[in-house]
DNA sequence: CGGGGTAGCTATACAGCTACCCCGGTGCCGTATT
């Protein structure tokens, strides 16, 4: 069989071998096992799934998180006319969608991807359920724990959608995992210890430093500075939208480089436009909330630097691993500011409904419905906390198959049943808070090692430089980047109006 | 909790200060609206 994927491979997509790990998954998924697989992005991740793809009878079903990364991997793959693959997205027009289910039906399309929210949907699932799915794969598996918990609970919905599909073999693929994310996606796909194939976490070429500073303005200049004298193209991660915002602007007045923020706020137009823009090397430096990243398909990107501390360590994990993909030397700095901790530790308490909620949403339970829009509002619960409340009531057995609630259910058991889910998460979310700030304010263990040890991996080796206790020489990264030239008119004009109307 | 913006005071300076208020991340989907 290894011989026959070499050969798919060769003449599919005119590699001569497989990547690391790449081979490894891919066997075991074309004998029906389920794999997890931890594969470094820009490592070739969707290969694994690709390939079994035109192998197998079936479809292959691939949930992605974003509908950015869906349309750019069909376009992709239309463009090299290897693999018929479609998408099911909002960003379709109704005609579009129509026809995709069409072609589905006919059994034009080997792959399909689709936002879990989409395979929800009935009509998605019946099509795929008399087409047969013969591979479900779930791109960026972090997503089930990093967001099913909170804001996209279709994620933790998956498992029934593919035992609804027919169980097919599951593929979950992810750059970055604690043992505890391992864990938790092995048991909602019943993936066998074996089946993890894993590569390590270290990043040799990534040097890691970390910069305290006293207050805001401190940190402000020397990341000013920074970000003037590093080489290369960079990412500069805030953890507000104002963050970036006033980073940005700030920046304009004396920098030479060409920057641009990025965040979720922004048209999403605009959004595509800067990463484009990044892609192509016109911009030098972005600005971003965590919203910039998944489908940063990069390889040459020099530093990252966190102006502000993330809110978890697969966050900063992820996010430094975005740099020297090329596998050249690379710099990852973080700005550690005592004070950065409140802001995550107010969007966790923000993020969770208060017990009283709780208890007043399972009383309108009582009642026998889920409770209306207007009566949501009325307790000021948001449309999502709404989502995360009837998922854990579901879970606790207030609702029946055909969507209503439960007769006589019993409030008090079901608010106690939520009341302890949310203090788990949140508990588990503060925990992950503190291992982060633990890490920001060492002193004098090795970052590396730190670093390496949340994800069990004792492997520390390193190319160039360690880190900033180990001895770090910053120097090293610092040179000359594209940047602009000096006579450029609309950025010296925007240069000038900056100094006049800083506040613009 | 803390950073940033703004109103308002003082009192003559093309400001500086304080007190106060506001707001804070990540994305699907579908429906109503510009």
């Amino acid at each position: 069989m290894r011989e026959q994927l070499r050969i798919a491979l060769q003449t599919c997509f005119g590699y001569r071998s497989f990547r690391p790990g790449q081979e490894e998954v891919i066997s075991r998924i074309m004998c029906g096992e389920s794999v997890l697989g931890l594969l470094a992005t820009g490592g070739g991740k969707s290969l694994t799934f690709q390939l079994p793809a035109l192998l197998l009878p079936g479809i292959t079903l691939v949930v992605s998180p974003l509908i950015s990364l869906m349309t750019d991997q069909v376009q992709q793959l239309r463009a090299q006319k290897k693999i018929p693959a479609a998408t099911l997205n909002s960003a379709q027009s109704r005609e579009e969608a129509r026809e995709t289910l069409r072609g589905l039906e006919q059994g034009r399309f080997k792959l399909l991807y689709v936002s879990p929210e989409r395979l929800q949907q009935p009509v998605v699932q019946n099509v795929l359920k008399r087409i047969g799915v013969s591979l479900f794969a779930v791109d960026e598996a972090h997503c089930i724990s990093q967001w099913g918990h909170d804001f996209r609970t279709d994620y933790l919905r998956l498992p029934e959608a593919a035992k609804r599909l027919g169980n097919p073999p599951v593929l979950a693929l992810t750059a970055t995992a604690t043992a505890e994310v391992r864990e938790e996606i092995c048991q909602l796909f019943a993936i066998k210890p074996e089946n993890v194939v894993a590569l390590p976490v270290n990043r040799a070429n990534i040097a890691l430093d970390v910069i305290h500073a006293e207050d805001e303005g401190e940190r402000r200049s020397l990341a000013l500075k920074l970000m003037d004298s590093l080489a290369g193209q960079g990412i500069v991660y805030c953890s507000t939208r104002q963050a970036v915002e006033v980073l940005v602007s700030s920046y304009q007045i004396e920098g030479k480089k060409r920057i641009h923020g990025y965040h979720g706020g922004m048209e999403s137009m605009e959004r595509m436009l800067v990463q484009a823009q990044f892609a192509s090397g016109e911009l030098d430096l972005i600005v971003a909330t965590n919203a910039f990243g998944m489908g940063i398909d990069k390889a040459d990107i020099r530093f990252v630097l966190h102006y502000q501390m993330p809110a978890s360590l697969e966050a900063y994990a992820q996010e430094i691993g975005r740099v020297g993909r090329d596998g050249k030397p690379g710099y990852a700095a973080l700005f550690a500011v005592r004070e950065d901790v409140q802001i995550h530790q107010h969007m966790v308490e923000k993020e969770y409904p208060t017990q009283e909620q709780v208890e007043q949403y399972c009383r309108l339970l009582a009642s026998g419905a889920f409770p209306s829009p207007e009566q949501l509002a009325a307790l000021e619960i948001s449309p999502e906390t709404a989502e995360l409340l009837a998922f854990y009531a579901e879970k606790a057995g207030a609702r029946q198959a055909d969507g209503t609630v439960v007769r006589n259910v019993d409030e008090r058991r079901i608010a106690r049943a939520i009341i302890q889910a949310l203090e788990r998460r949140k508990l588990k979310k503060l925990q992950k808070l503190t291992a982060m700030v633990r890490f920001a304010q060492e002193r004098n263990q090795c970052l590396r090692k730190s670093l390496n040890r949340y994800f069990g991996d004792e492997q520390h080796s390193f190319a160039t430089q360690c880190c900033t206790y180990c001895g770090l020489s910053r120097d090293a990264y610092t040179g000359p980047s594209p940047g602009r030239s000096e006579e450029e008119m609309p950025w010296d004009f925007r240069r000038a109006l900056a100094r006049l109307l800083p506040n613009l």
